[in-house]
This record gives C-alpha cells, structure tokens and sequence, in this order.
RNA sequence: GCGCCCGUAGCUCAGAACGGUUAGAGCACCGGCCUUGUAAGCCGGAGGUCGCCGGUUCAAGUCCGGCCGGGCGUUCCA
C-alpha cells in the first residue's frame, strides 16, 4: 500500500495524494477544469510549478490563468518564447532580462552586429513565436550551481553578469529552492534555469507553464531602447514589449482598451476640436487655450469658485515673479532649485524667480497683519499659475506641462480643529469631484519617509492616524504609502478611475510641518498666548489644464452639457429658414446658453456631420413644419433617430435639467 | 538629460531607397452655383523660404553635419 501525503487547500480541507505526486496530480484529482485553467501554484504563499512534488502539510493553491499570478506567469513564459524566437531568427544575438510588467512583459536583447529591430521584425517574431508554441515545448526547471550556470551561459555575457552578481550576493535572490527539496544555507547560491529545447535554456526564478502550448494570445507592441541595467553608461539594447493574455477575448479587450485611450488621447482631440495647442513659437510644455477650450475651461473654474465660495473659502491673488530671498525663506531653493526657471537678474544683482508653487505667497497673506484664533480656520484660495522647468523628456501634453494653473488652498487652523477640518474637506473635494463625472475613487496615504522628515514623531504619528480616520469615515478603499510622504508631511491623495478604468492622481490633502515654522507663523490664542497654526496644502483639480486633459480623455471630448463649449447648433433646411433658426438662438441664448447657428450653404447632411463631428449635445433642424408650428427637430448627441415637432420649451426644460444634474 | 523614431500647405499625408522641369492629394479655408428634413452636393481659388543653419554637388525636399521642435522609451533588475 502506497504512502499518502496530506495536503492542504485553500478552502480548508485536506486531501490525501500518493507520495510522489506534483501540484497537477492534484489539480487533476480536484477536476478536468481547473487542470484546463492551471498554470502554476503556490504552496504556503511561494509560487512554483505545477510539476513541483506535493509535501506533506504544504497549503496549496492551483493559479489559473485568469488570476494576476497566473497572467504574470502567462507573460513571463511568452517572454521566453519570444527570446527564444530572436536567438532563432537572429544567430549569435545575446539576451539580457525579460520581466514581466503591467499588462505584459518586454525582453531586452543585443543583436549581432549592432543591428536594430524594425516594426517589420516584430511580425516575424510574432510567426516564430507562434510556431515554438505549436511545438508544444516543456519548460524543464533545472537548479544549478554558479560554475555550471557560468558553463551553460558561457557565450551569454549578459547572464554570466547576472549569475556572477547572483554569486557575490550583491543581488537578492530567493533562498529557499521553489522546489522545496532541500533548504541550504545560503553559501552556496542555487541558481535555477528552465529549459524548452537542448539549444534554448533560460536563466529565471519561475515558475511557468507546463509547455509553450499554454501560451498564444500575445502580442508584441513595439521596440524601444532601454539600457543594460538601466544605466546610461551601460551597452544600450533593443527592447521588445508585449502582451499576454489567458484567452484571445481578454487580448482583444486588452488591446481594445489600449486603443481606446489611443482615441481619447486630449492632444488629439484638443487639435481636432480646436481646444488648444502647443506653439513651437512659445516654447516647450506651453500651451494656449483656443476659445472653446478657453470656454470649458472657464466653465470649469467658475463652479470651482462657486463651491469653494459655498465653504467657506477666500480668494487671494498673487504675482507670477518675487524676488529670491522669498524661495529662500521657504526653502524651495535649497530642494527644489532643479524644477525652477532660472532667475532673471533686476536692478544689477536683485534676482527675481517665476513661482513654481504658490504657498509662500498665502503664508506672507497670513502673516500680513496679526491673526486671532477667531479668523481659523482660514482658507485662502486662489487660481495660480506657477511654472516649473520639466526636463525635456517628461513634458506630456497638458499632463505634465511647464507653466499650469494650480486651483491651490492653503488651510490654517489650530492644532484642535485639524481633524473636523480635513474630514471636512474630504468630503468637499469627492463631493465636487463627482460633479465633473469623477465619482470612482480610491485614496492614498502617505506617511513618515524613514531617513529624512521634519516635526517630531508624535506630530506625524498623531496627523497620519487622522488622515487615516478620516479616510476610513468615508469608506473608501485606501492604499498605504508606506515612507511615500513628502518630508514636511503626510498627506492624503484622492485617486479616480476614469471612463475606461485608468487611474490618475488627483486631490492631495498635505500636511505641513516646515513651513508655518520658516515663515514665522503665529495667531493668538484665548489665553492670549502666541501659537503656531496647522497648515494643509489643499488642491482640487491639481493643474487645472491637467484636468481638463483628463475631462478630455474621461468624456472622449463629448463634454457633458454643462460643460460643453457649444451646447446647442441650429440648422435651418432651407435658408429661407434661416430667420427663424436666428430666432431660435436668440432665444436659447437669452435663457442662457452657448448656441451657434450654420447657414444653409451646404446640404443638411453634411452640416449634420460637422455638427456631430465635433460633439455638440444638441443639433437642432430646423423647417417648414417648425416654423409653421413653433418646434424644433432634436438630434440628441449619442441617439440615432432624431426626434421630429419638438416644442421649444421642451427642449428648454431639457437642457435645463442637462445643465443642473451634470449629466449627460 | 540620454536613446530611438519623426519634422513637406492650418490638419492628415504622398514625393525621398536611385539628387535632375514650375513639390502633389484629401480635409479645412475663400468665392460662385445648388436651396437642401438628418453623418461627405458641384465648380473654381488661395495657401509651401519642404523645421533652421551650414556642407557636398553642375544641381539638394532628397546626401552629410550641427541646432530647434515633436512622439515614444528611459518605473518594473533572473
């Protein structure tokens, strides 16, 4: 009688297997789907093979492909492949590392001769891949020691790089064997290889599919440089990324998403609906607004005011230039210098800096006259412009642009009212948030960073613990960032899911230590004492034109109602329709709305294109039934049909209720 | 910053691999005709120092060098 091995699942229960079984025996003991769906395993949390051996007591999860485990084991098996596919159709080329990353993996290569891959190259990658697959090649884990790993990767520099930082233990490496089977003493590395044919065997910690066969919903992406390590003094190599995936209907909306965001991207829209552009004559990363994205954006910021006016929030104005002691003062020359203009030399040696942030101006606000407890909390707000010299390879659009517009608050309050205060402007900015369409979140919290912080332990751990209350109190998914604050404070940032599930970085809420200190700050308490206020950096939108770009890219450029730069365009049929299609937008424009009339020196048809083109909510037709009868046709942006004998003041209570509820 | 790719009309792109008349098209723009009921009517016109500077050549949009501007990458370390 055979011995049995007991193992545990993840649900609990305990299953008895012949000794000697592996983690697919297991898998096909539990059922012929998960056998089907299986990739990998863990067994007590370390992912391993399938082909890996069974241990008593071990708990044991079978990873299947739809799991991000088994998509990471999915990609990473690819980027064998697709090593193997460039060492076949390039002899002699030499392969370097091959992670996998978000939604898929690369592989860095060097090929013989300096030679460089075209896009045409990944299609014949693509057909080499496919055919290692179709063999149905096992992945053979071997482990090995440093002088044999040296001897199989002998004409492979780049890996004998890798094994010799592996070997001088400069480079982590798991200590434990994935296999389990013995447990030395670190001395001695373990190096572990998996091998498909006799002339292609790779270097990697696994685990991986069973066989090449698994595989094949990928696709390459494109090539780029990326150096040997990342370091700029090293051999640069050719880059190959690409995407994996466990079913060709998860490739398809992978790659259907990517073109997606391909289509949304705010630069292309921002030219095609004539929002704004980046003329070379201003410089770099330094856009100007056209007039429809000049009306969005005003449109944008006058609701800001108007909440912000609501809680409570006062405005300040600030100059775009100040004289350098004032950066010294706060401290941005000394860590900041880098993203600054350089200074412009006045009066001979006076040196003047654009403000790359606003706060010092709000706290020289603060400390203009003598401030009572009575004032706090104070909430100074303002629209300032701030620039900020972004290295040449990071500008993006208006995402990250050199000169943008901060909808900036700074919050002094006592040390008492610091909590009421940032609950309550928690709730303020999702609330506003929701009202631009940006209603899924998730928040991010970022505490002391270990070596450098200013204020003491207890004042970080009691401001973290609130942030970390208040964001509890809203029930929002939150994300610890351990060590991820700035050093002046902890902060709470608000992250939203756009309309296709990316994610961007929006509201911080920030506390700050350092800088009411610098400045001097101080109001005078009941007892009459001298004390120093809390400060909270607060931004909504953060760049204003960073947020119209994510508006833009959120909506695809087909701004709500409220929003939109035009809301409603009149098509008369014929032109002797054409007075009452002016008498029409004369009357929508009284009643407030941003209307535009198109003559009929073309056909309606291809007026109507135009119109929907370029996004207006409503389009409006207008002939003889209409006149006769005081209507309007209606083509409502995002319907097929138009709809016919639409009374005005239908449409009217429409676009009211358009405007008012934000939606649609 | 660094690497790769790219700069031809307002926009999208031909022309460039092999240097050789007045550099083309579509969209947009202007004018005329058409008088239109739901996603491209017809005719005509204007619009270019081919990113800039220099070099090679009898001859440069095309070849070479430098500069400027843009895109992507430069996060993920077997």
């Amino acid at each position: 009688m055979a011995a049995t091995i007991d193992v545990h699942l993840p649900d609990g229960s305990v299953r008895d297997m012949p000794e000697g079984s592996d983690i697919g025996d297991l898998a096909a003991s539990i059922g012929p789907r998960l056998v089907a769906a299986a990739v990998a395993a863990t067994v007590d949390g370390r992912p391993v093979d399938l082909s890996t051996k069974v241990t008593p007591g071990a708990v044991v999860t079978v990873v299947t492909s739809d799991s991000p485990l088994g998509r990471e084991v999915i990609r990473h098996s690819t980027a064998h492949v697709m090593a193997q596919a460039v060492l076949r159709l390039w002899p002699g080329a030499r392969y370097a590392i091959g992670p996998v990353i978000d939604d898929g993996f690369y592989y860095d290569f060097e090929l013989p001769g300096g030679a460089r891959f075209t896009d045409d190259d990944l299609a014949r990658i693509e057909a080499e891949m496919r055919s290692i697959m179709a063999e149905d090649q096992p992945f053979v884990r071997q482990e090995v020691g440093v002088d044999e790993a040296r001897a199989t990767f002998s004409d492979q520099p780049f890996k004998v790089e890798i094994i010799d930082a592996v070997a001088t233990g400069s480079v982590e490496v798991d200590a434990a064997p994935a296999s389990g089977a013995d447990d030395r003493q670190g001395d001695a590395p373990i190096l572990s290889t998996y091998r498909n044919t006799p002339s292609f065997v790779d270097l990697c910690l696994g685990p991986h599919v069973p066989s090449t066969g698994r595989l094949g919903h990928f696709k390459l992406t494109r090539v780029a440089g990326a150096y040997w390590r990342g370091d700029e003094r090293r051999p640069q190599l050719q880059r190959i990324y690409g995407t994996a995936w466990e079913s060709e209907q998860a490739l398809n909306e992978h790659l259907h998403r990517m073109e997606e965001a391909e289509r949304r991207d705010h630069r292309r829209l921002g030219a095609e609906l004539d929002l704004f552009s980046f003329p070379d004559e201003i410089g770099s990363g330094l856009a100007v607004f056209h007039p429809k994205g000049g009306t969005v954006r005003r449109l944008m910021e006058d609701y800001s005011r108007e909440r912000h006016v609501a809680a409570g929030y006062e405005f300040v104005g600030s100059p775009h230039i100040t004289k350098a002691g004032l950066f010294e003062t706060s401290g941005h020359l000394e860590w900041f210098a880098e993203g600054m203009y350089p200074p412009m030399k006045l009066d001979g040696t006076q040196e003047y800096y654009l403000k790359p942030m606003n706060c010092p101006f709000h706290m020289l606000v603060f400390k203009s006259r003598q401030r009572s407890y009575r004032e706090l909390p104070m909430r100074l707000f303002e629209f300032g412009t701030v620039y900020r010299y972004e290295k040449s390879g990071v500008v993006h659009g208006l995402t990250r642009a050199r000169g943008f517009t901060q909808d900036d608050a700074h919050i002094f309050c006592t040390a008492e009212q610091m909590e009421d205060e940032l609950a309550s402007l928690l709730t303020f900015v999702l609330d506003v948030l929701g009202d631009y369409g940006l209603d899924d979140f998730y928040l991010e919290l970022s505490t002391r960073p270990e070596h450098k912080a200013v204020g003491s332990e207890e004042e970080w751990e009691s401001a973290t613990s609130v942030l970390r209350r208040v964001g509890e109190q809203r029930g929002l998914e939150m994300v610890i960032d351990e060590g991820g604050g700035a050093f002046y404070g902890p902060k709470i940032s608000v992250q939203a899911r756009d309309a296709i599930g990316r994610t961007w970085q929006l509201s911080t809420l920030q506390l700050d230590f350092q800088e009411p200190g610098r400045f001097g700050l101080e109001y005078t308490d009941q007892t009459n004492a001298k004390r120093r206020p809390v400060m909270i950096h607060r931004a909504l939108f953060g760049s204003v034109e960073r947020f119209f770009a994510i508006l833009v890219e959120h909506y695809a450029g087909a701004f709500p109602a409220w929003l939109a730069p035009e809301q409603v365009r009149v098509l008369p049929v014929r032109d002797d329709h054409m007075d009452y299609a002016l008498a029409v937008t004369a009357q929508l424009r009284a009643a407030g709305y941003r209307v535009s009339t198109e003559p009929a020196s073309e056909p309606l048809g291809t007026r109507i294109r135009k119109a929907k083109l370029t996004m207006v909510p409503y389009v409006l037709v207008v002939g003889d039934d209409d006149v006769a009868e005081g209507t309007v046709g209606v083509n409502r942006r995002g319907s097929e049909r138009p709809e016919r004998g639409v009374p005005l003041a239908a449409l009217t209570a429409q676009l009211a209720d358009d405007v008012s509820t934000k939606r649609a």
